[in-house]
DNA sequence: TCCATACTTAGCTCAACAGCTAAGTTTTAT
DNA sequence: ATAAAACTTAGCTGTTGAGCTAAGTATGGA
């Protein structure tokens, strides 16, 4: 298997971070986290219309925060912390750059320090 | 001294993820991990109008993902990891609360199987 | 002093967002 | 066969976002 065909969507991090930008959608996303949930059951502590919740989930699915099957007429929404994970790499990423050239300028004034008797 | 003092903005999450949201602030976050940067310096790589970058590290700023100050007539910006940082915790906990769950519906599931023979 | 540099402020445009209501559609239960 | 349940679609509204130009302020060098 070819893995460019695994790799359906690969994730935008513009559409993570603005999907984790609506409180709404951070409680509906901790909600998930609980377990699986219908739209509906999703929608009643936000006392938000229903319309409302399922343009943030459509939101939530297409930055690959969640996945949804409807079965019969309920929908079923679940939390895909797969794509969690690959936010906080970048984060980790960011984080790192930083503090390795943030050790290398500490070496380089260490250096300048011995340096300064001779 | 009192902590209530020192907490000056506690991390706002939907400030922070709005920031991040957008590629050209990504970018110039990046280009901060390397180092303190002039706003015409960062201004520079993206062919943006000045206007238009000082209104992005406006955003950076408010939502603690920077620091700047004005020296003479020009302002240096630089990161502040520590809300990345701040920003990981809470992804962590997340999948942490689902990861719990996930573990309880798992043990639950092997105590049925285990169960069953009986 | 004068001019260039480095922002800064004001104000405009167009697109995207979060919310709503009203009116579908599809299942399931009676 | 109806009717309620659970979404779904369409379309409207007010706010926020990202971009711009033009004009202003403040510093530093010649």
């Amino acid at each position: 298997m070819i893995l460019s065909v695994m790799a359906k969507h690969e994730p935008d991090l513009s559409l993570i971070f603005q999907a984790l930008s609506d409180p709404t959608r951070r409680a509906m996303l901790a909600g998930l986290n609980t377990g699986a949930m219908a739209v509906s059951a999703l929608a009643q502590p936000t006392g938000l219309a229903l319309p409302t919740v399922m343009r943030h989930l459509t939101v939530l699915e297409e930055a690959g925060l969640i996945a949804t099957e409807k079965t019969g007429r309920t929908r079923m929404c679940r939390a895909r912390p797969e794509t969690l994970s690959a936010t906080m790499r970048w984060l980790e990423e960011q984080r790192a750059e930083w503090e390795a050239r943030t050790d290398r300028l500490e070496t380089y004034l260490e250096t300048l320090q011995k340096g300064l008797p001779e």
